[in-house]
DNA sequence: TCTATCACTTC
DNA sequence: TGAAGTGATAG
């Protein structure tokens, strides 16, 4: 690959301040577990968070787009990405119930432009969006049901429309953003945020990618006609496409493809080529996920909630590109302390990419960043998920997500996010986040908190180290250590809805969780699990 | 840059 | 069969 990160720009990694260096923290192979320095008690409290491995599914498609410098549609109405983003996890407790989550961060703090078919920084960002958290609509789930299969989160969808309604993960155009995957422990409730949450965070590099409201490089045009399904329509080797467009055009004689002729001009080289060449790092790294691990967080999850959203503040997390990120884990600590120090901000900074592992390694995360941290969970009720994840109507669970007003990270801190959950059905439109704010009221409120902190933090993980996971970038294969056996499921206990959010978590919540979230009350079954 | 609309596709 | 996801296009 492209010497991945800096295809846009994205050259810095995150240093180490907050996070131990991706040198240090990385531990080979199995390393995710936690023991990060912060925590200290990592092992006790990361629960069982050790041993999980993240593995990105079409690792290969992705690597393709990370190369040329991976572009996503943003609009009104929300788009899908593409390629989805699918993953194999493995090492989770069978019986343990898991709340699988994403939410994307801005990789840096700047806005780029494409031009001279490539792409460069342009200017600083704009504020970042409300941060929204995208929770797997089959969470909670035991570990035995995540393992199974393939995780995907293809339904998440992109808007750009800062009041959307829908729950959809609101970005701004021109920006690079950088997904994240958590997987946090559910709590007695099936829900997240209690303090004792265990939480892990992977980051691939190579699914970094631009918003865009309308393709700019001809390149990703073409990546994406050729894998994505609903774009066969514009598969044209043949004269199909000519046909098409002629009679698109209303003209008896084929015409050629206006894009075709600006993908003609333009492909020569790569665009990203340029200083600021791609999204991600090194191409070996491409596959391995990053990721952080939290191992609980001590602090409540309302801590975690509020817990501001980082991005921006960043200083450029670059993420490395390729570098997997691997799961951090922000144990326990409070979000004060993961917040707090101001050195963290350049801890972000350091791109991972020094040196970055090979494809198979993989780097710790330590937690310690502030944010890096997965979501929160809150033990809102609001937050807690309900449902049994295995009910029948998962089809129409739908997915979850929390807004944070802003994640910046700037602040590290701790401010506040709100999240939401969107419900299609259920939505309750939320208050747009305030625009730009960049502490969201909620600070801190205790039910949020941990959540918020998740997302916001989620900003500023990029930054953060990031742990390298050598194996899970192995693209494919995820190591035989998932269980497979498959426990059944079980179902959850009643559900229990969840009376609309209140204003405590975050004052932007977009939604309401009781949809999704409804929270069940006691069903501690999975509490073996740590 | 962004949006609405189009024809086409998958599901 | 219709809903929904695609990139192309014009404005």
């Amino acid at each position: 690959m492209a010497n991945g990160g800096d295809q846009f720009g994205l050259a810095e990694r995150p240093d180490s301040d907050c996070m131990d260096s991706p040198k240090e923290t990385k531990q080979e192979n199995q390393s995710y577990a936690l023991n990060s320095p912060a925590s200290p008690q990592t092992a006790s409290s990361q629960q069982g968070m050790e041993g999980i491995k993240v593995f990105l599914h079409d690792r290969e498609l992705w690597t393709k787009f990370d190369e040329v410098g991976t572009e996503m549609i943003i609009t009104k109405a929300g788009r899908r990405m593409f390629p989805s983003y699918k993953v194999k996890v493995t090492g989770l407790n069978p019986k343990t119930k898991y709340i699988l989550l994403m939410d994307i961060v801005p990789a840096d703090d700047h806005r780029y432009k494409f031009a001279d078919n490539k792409w460069s920084i342009t200017g600083k960002a704009e504020p970042a969006m409300p941060g929204r958290l995208y929770v797997h609509p089959d969470s909670p789930a035991t570990g035995a049901h995540w393992s199974r299969q393939l995780v995907s989160f293809q339904k998440l969808k992109l808007t750009n429309n800062h009041l959307d309604p829908f729950g959809h993960i609101i970005l701004n155009s021109m920006h690079k953003y950088q997904p994240r995957l958590h997987i946090v422990k559910a709590d007695e409730n099936n829900g997240f945020g209690s303090k004792n949450t265990a939480f892990c965070t992977h980051v691939f590099s190579e699914t970094a990618f631009i918003a865009v409201t309308s393709y700019q490089n001809h390149k990703i045009t073409q990546l994406k006609i050729e894998n994505n399904p609903f774009a066969k329509g514009f598969r044209g080797s043949d004269d199909n496409e000519l046909h098409r467009m002629a009679k698109l055009q209303g003209k008896d004689y084929p015409v050629v493809p206006r894009s075709t002729v600006r993908q003609r001009a333009c492909s020569a080289g790569s665009p990203f080529s340029g200083e600021v060449q791609g999204l991600r790092g090194s191409p070996e790294a491409a596959a391995s996920p990053y990721s952080c691990e939290n191992g609980l967080n001590s602090s409540s999850p309302q801590e975690l909630l509020s817990a501001p959203p980082a991005h921006y503040s960043l200083p450029h997390p670059h993420l490395q590109h390729g570098q997997p990120l691997q799961v951090y884990h922000c144990t326990k600590r409070k979000v004060e302390e993961n917040c707090s120090s101001g050195n963290r901000q350049h801890s972000y900074k350091k791109p991972f990419t020094g040196s970055s592992p090979s494809e198979g390694e993989s780097y710790y995360h330590p937690s310690s960043y502030p944010p890096p941290p997965p979501p929160s969970l809150s033990n809102n009720p609001a937050l807690g998920l309900t449902d049994s994840p295995y009910s029948s109507d998962m089809g129409q669970r739908q997915a979850c997500m929390f807004a944070g007003s802003e994640p910046r990270l700037d602040e590290l801190n701790c401010a506040p996010w709100s999240y939401t959950c969107p419900l299609p059905s259920a939505m309750t439109p939320m208050e747009p986040y305030p625009p730009y704010t960049t502490h969201p009221p909620y600070s801190s409120s205790p039910q949020g908190s941990r959540l918020s902190a998740i997302v916001h933090q989620s900003s500023p993980p990029l930054g953060e180290p990031i742990a390298h996971d050598p194996y899970q970038n192995q693209s494919s294969g995820p190591p035989p250590q998932s269980s497979q056996n498959i426990h059944s499921r079980q179902l959850s206990p009643p559900l229990r809805e969840y009376p609309r959010y209140t204003p405590n978590l975050s004052p932007p919540l977009y939604h309401t969780l009781e949809t999704h979230t409804h929270i069940r009350c006691g069903v501690p079954e999975w509490s073996a699990a740590s």
